[in-house]
DNA sequence: AACACGATTTCG
DNA sequence: GAAATCGTGTTT
């Protein structure tokens, strides 16, 4: 029997929920009723105001305020003008940070998973706690994983741009 | 009101 | 290696 993670699990440090993520269910109702499930493999985590390559630590702003909120649910942005970008918001009120989900078993990259996964703007701050269209999954497995710097993140500079907080599942 | 830029992908 | 493409934040 498959339980949705509740509102504790994503109450935790962005680097405990970062890893956790692996292997869980990812699932995804459309607007047709169809569901989908899908297993994620590769996670990366944005730890609040000290993290030089997390959005949050540039300040308070609309985009970023959800981050600043309770963990579970959904930071949604924009990246190169053509990809959205899907990040689970963890930890408490005020402290922001985010776990971006950069790929799933049937997609690899964040911004193709988003397009296969028909999210966008419209996403941005749904619970997965209590939404009716995407929520995550226990799946049972906890797998084997490698680590290693975050991508495209070179401008935060030392020592954030070399921190090793991306999390890759094991096949 | 105008501008610079990015947690990426794709193509040559 | 470079273009594509636009919301966001910053500057005028």
């Amino acid at each position: 029997m498959m339980m949705r993670f509740e509102r504790e699990f994503y109450r935790r440090d962005v680097l405990e929920v970062a890893p956790l993520l692996l292997g869980q269910h990812l699932v995804r109702i459309y607007p047709d009723g169809s569901r989908a499930i899908y297993v994620i493999t590769e996670t990366e985590a944005y730890r609040g105001g000290e993290d030089r390559a997390c959005h949050a630590s540039k300040g308070r702003t609309p985009r970023t305020e959800v981050m600043f909120g309770d963990g579970g649910w959904l930071y949604i942005y924009l990246i190169y003008g053509m990809y959205w970008m899907l990040n689970v918001v963890t930890c408490r009120e005020d402290i922001p940070q985010a776990v971006l989900i950069r790929g799933l078993r049937e997609a690899s990259g964040p911004g193709r998973l988003t397009r296969l996964i028909q999210v966008d703007q419209t996403f941005y701050g749904e619970d997965l706690v209590s939404s009716d269209r995407i929520w995550v999954e226990e799946s049972g497995i906890c797998p084997e994983y490698t680590t290693g710097p975050r991508i495209g993140i070179d401008y935060a500079g030392e020592p954030w741009k070399d921190m090793p907080w991306r999390f890759l599942m094991i096949l």
